[in-house]
DNA sequence: AATTAATGCTATGGGGCCTAATTATATGGG
DNA sequence: CCCATATAATTAGGCCCCATAGCATTAATT
């Protein structure tokens, strides 16, 4: 999370320009602007989702799993998989499932064939739920979008992806431990 | 937090579109672009602090007692004031301060005047700190950035306020609590 | 003086995340 | 076939961030 109820201006950074040779004023307050959109976004549909009883962890674990069983039919994920495609570690991901286990979201089996393995699954529960979230949850999504023009959303779309690539093709990138 | 390694596709919400009625795809995907991009970044900054010691909440600590001390001369800030301009509450912003005061970066006085309060300052080494995190903090940034050509960066900065004036001016603002 | 408000703190609890160790199971080489 | 190694999932223990609730102290209001 990152806060501050108000960014640094320009006169923030004056005094500090000429001690720091690398400090380029538009680059920091456009990466505090990004970073505070993107906190105030992510907290409020943080808040919408508590409403709902599920919390962004979890709600990410519920997403990945209706998504393959759309694709493939019910197959269902292992907690391996879900770590590796939710960006947590496996011990994480236990921690995550136990709580969707016991608010009747999810369930485990066993696979057949490597008992090490655990298949998880969406209980209709977990279904009802996601149902219950999502209508509001896009439509809010809708209308937050819904001042940008077509050519808006493709140009914040490309400038997106430019700051990701860039960030990936630097040494910038996230930590290389879960989210290798 | 928010991550999800493969960002679902237009081929994901295919089947959910005729399902509800709220869904504009392309407003999803942008909004889980702009979600992942911003975590990336925090969390590649993150790891970054944490190898100088702080996390990105003790990080805007210091911050905040900087901008402070230089905008009016050392006077300080209290607690209360720390934790509003931080959006946390004031028992968060105590245990914030412990750690800091713990390892040597800020100092509490009490304030003549006003025996409840508390005045907050850097100290020397929280200062020294700060002149060890810039320049490559800077640097980063400012590498980050540098892919964006100055009309890109004005137009960035546009979608940025359009978006979250679009947030404030609805009902999809952060939770009233802490942020208000 | 008595009420109300503000300040900072403690206690408690939850969520998310990690590392390290443990248990169970598979797998491949000798 | 057996042992070493690898993999899967979990548990244990810990840290950070964050919140709510309650408390003592001090100030402000009336």
């Amino acid at each position: 999370m990152f806060y501050m109820k108000e960014l640094p201006n320009e006169e923030d950074f004056r005094p500090l320009v000429p001690e720091y040779s690398s400090l380029d004023t538009s680059s920091v307050m456009l990466f505090y602007l990004f970073l505070q959109v993107g906190s105030d976004m992510l907290t409020a549909f943080e808040t919408y989702l508590a409403n709902h009883g599920v919390s962004q962890g979890r709600f990410i674990v519920l997403l990945l799993l209706l998504r393959s069983q759309m694709r493939n039919n019910g197959s269902g994920l292992s907690p391996s998989e879900l770590a590796g495609q939710a960006g947590v570690t496996r011990a994480t991901m236990t921690g995550l499932m136990k709580g969707l286990q016991r608010d009747g979201l999810i369930e485990r089996f066993s696979h057949d064939g490597d008992r090490r393995k655990v298949i998880v699954r969406l209980t209709p529960k977990g279904k009802e739920s996601l149902n219950a979230i999502f209508p509001d949850y896009y439509a809010r999504i809708a209308e937050l979008m819904n001042d940008l023009e077509d050519d808006e959303r493709e140009g914040l779309s490309r400038l997106l992806h430019k700051v990701k690539d860039k960030m990936y093709s630097s040494k910038l990138a996230p930590a290389a431990g879960a989210r290798g």
